[in-house]
DNA sequence: TTTTCTATCGCAATCGTTTGTGTTATCGAT
DNA sequence: ATCGATAACACAAACGATTGCGATAGAAAA
């Protein structure tokens, strides 16, 4: 029998073996009535020696013999401290190399100073852009920013938002994926008084804050310069029915013909569900009409660049038999043959107001101000549509 | 005066003010010595009081009589507990709509499950494929992606990685800013063993991880395309001297005119910070040249596509007069007008390669294996380089 | 002097989860 | 009846920073 000690009484003689527990000799005192095992592995001291160890502030409280809050206290330039100790805390917290544990923080006042961001996919310059705004914009008022894809998936996205709120982070900013129709998923935390900032697709429930281009002026403006340019049959190409963006530019388009007096066809109506295929069809089926038109309106640039791609090879001359234009001047729309007419959206200028509508909520605690910020874009004419020169 | 007890010994007559402390008004007892205030709130009923407040695992513990350690096993599968409590827990925490609290559990057992992506902008295709891949891979293993932006600046890059390292990401992903010739801020973390993995731009450092393209190897195979195709004279246009992808390709440059026994000349070797003026300017030399070159070979396919636009307004033939080639396989070069040759970098993947160096980095905690790993390219022929067909 | 301020600082609780280890009841084997 | 084994649960410390409030000394006022 090995001389064990009993940790509370300290003698020998009354200790017995007690059977094993997590693959430890246990033992017991019968004085005391104790149970319990050897073994005692210091955590703290465990903890303190890895190799990855950070100073924490108490360390530097140690170091200055002053306690733990006066060091936060100093570092956050708390009035009840004087200069001099917050002089030399700070200079001590250099010269110990101390980063305060943001993850701590957060922890500790319930705000991570984290937004989170969910867009379709990152191929897509166009949302790749939104981010890039909201990043930069959050980047300068001292928020991260937390990332997800839905690839243009419900299920997804739902996964998404609930991660990114366990993560508890402090807003969420959001472009719902093309087959989202049901807001359950983020309704639930707005209600509970989260930022939720919708931005290009939107949420259609009227109580939630959007940041969403002209869709409807800027259809307006491109079906008015089409007009102008002697097109007398303007196709548009939409994306499917669900989406808002394709109801709204689909009513610019109705808005101008009304304007003019221009009697609408069923037939120059497509709808489609962006795949290259489908876009492909639409133009084919319109090709092959007695009366083709002599304009496609495309409900994005990368439609529009099919589309292009696609006459050409049929050798059809754009602009001078059919015209093209697109919606969102993507930076491809520069760069091919002929240059694209499009509405220029400000892609990124939708990521970084969206990112300035949390901070806004932020700061007014009092009652959510639901509002929808539309960003002002503009026309932008290349050969595509210049019929006249 | 008014009525006032002592918190400690009940009495009313002892009780004297002494002033004010944080706008209220302080007592003293002269009894027991004690300095004390009025107007306790309670803290906790406050917090729970809050709109948003979210069940914790002790509120379940409550709702079922039993402790949180319990709760938390039973939600970990844990073997102590027994498969009946597991089950209620279970139940339970579904039914009063817990969820974890991911800040809180990162802080207590310090790991975010997160990492740190730094890219140099979001505007580029490039980089935010590359982001896209990372993101991908880490959703899929249950990593979340915590993002930056340097802008290509060095200070940027630097505030970025001690942002993201007092977030206490678990790892860092990044590519470095084109100012970037110093190590150190990423160094310092890795020594501490955090794994940071580089990605297409690269720390020259020998000891760090990193996933880059097949420079050199892949400037070979244009360079070889460009003389199959009957060039003579190719004018290579590189990135700044500092980059190595710059060094790297016109590596594989030299290489295939060393190996036809090609003489090298050195006007044909140019170097730009990548803005428009810096290429036209080295185009425009060229083409006042009495020799011009017959190709040029671009580091990207930004490059390349100014070039072509440069040499489109110029009325000068490509292929036919001068064949172009860029590098990375960016989705405008085959949009645009001739389609662009190129070599395919795989963005995307070298994205996903990277997260996954990082995942293998933490399962491998026995020393880190320094590597470089290369992304297996292709070449992509198009018209811009096809003088025969 | 006595009482009242005021400037500085420390104590201890708190945030929600995890985790090492102690506790207890029950059961089988001596 | 005694002792060891095991299943299933609870206690409490820990993670690092923040924060309400109490403590204390010296200055100012009465």
């Amino acid at each position: 029998m090995p001389r064990v000690k009993c940790p509370k009484c300290n003698k020998v003689e009354t200790i017995l073996r007690s059977g094993f527990i997590r693959k430890k000799q246990r033992y017991f005192c019968k004085e005391c009535n104790y149970n319990f095992t050897l073994n005692h592995e210091n955590r703290k001291a465990k903890n303190k020696s890895r190799k990855n160890y950070q100073t924490t502030i108490l360390d530097i409280g140690k170091a200055m013999g002053i306690s733990a809050t006066t060091v936060s206290r100093a570092l956050h330039d708390h009035p009840d401290i004087s200069l001099s100790t917050k002089i030399s805390v700070k200079e001590m917290a250099i010269a110990m190399d101390y980063h305060p544990n943001l993850l701590a923080r957060s922890f500790a006042n319930s705000q991570s100073q984290t937004v989170g961001v969910i867009i379709p996919n990152l191929e897509a310059t166009f949302f790749s852009s939104m981010l890039g705004g909201v990043q930069k914009v959050a980047s300068q008022n001292g928020y991260k920013v937390l990332m997800c894809q839905s690839n243009e998936e419900y299920l997804n996205e739902v996964e998404n938002v609930h991660l990114l709120m366990d993560s508890r982070v402090d807003g969420l900013l959001i472009c719902h994926s093309i087959e989202t129709t049901n807001f359950d998923h983020v309704n639930i935390y707005r209600k509970r008084g989260i930022p939720i900032i919708n931005f290009y697709r939107v949420n259609k429930d009227s109580e939630t804050i959007s940041v969403v281009a002209k869709n409807t002026e800027g259809a307006e403006l491109v079906i008015e310069h089409l007009l102008n340019q002697g097109c007398k049959k303007i196709g548009i190409i939409l994306g499917p029915r669900s989406l808002l963006i394709t109801e709204e530019r689909l009513k610019g388009y109705l808005n101008i013909h009304k304007k003019h007096l221009i009697e609408i066809e069923q037939s120059m109506i497509a709808y489609t569900d962006y795949t290259y295929n489908s876009i492909i069809e639409i133009v084919d089926r319109w090709l092959d009409m007695k009366e083709r038109p002599d304009a496609i309106f495309c409900i994005s640039d990368r439609t529009a660049i099919y589309v292009i791609r696609h006459l050409r090879k049929k050798n059809i001359q754009i602009p001078a038999e059919i015209a093209v234009a697109g919606f969102g001047n993507d930076l491809m729309g520069e760069l091919i043959e002929p240059g694209l007419t499009t509405y220029d959206v400000q892609t990124s200028k939708i990521g970084e107001t969206s990112m300035q509508m949390f901070l806004d909520q932020v700061k007014n605690e009092f009652g959510q101000i639901t509002k929808v910020h539309t960003i002002e874009g503009h026309l932008v004419v290349r050969e595509s549509s210049l019929k006249q020169k």
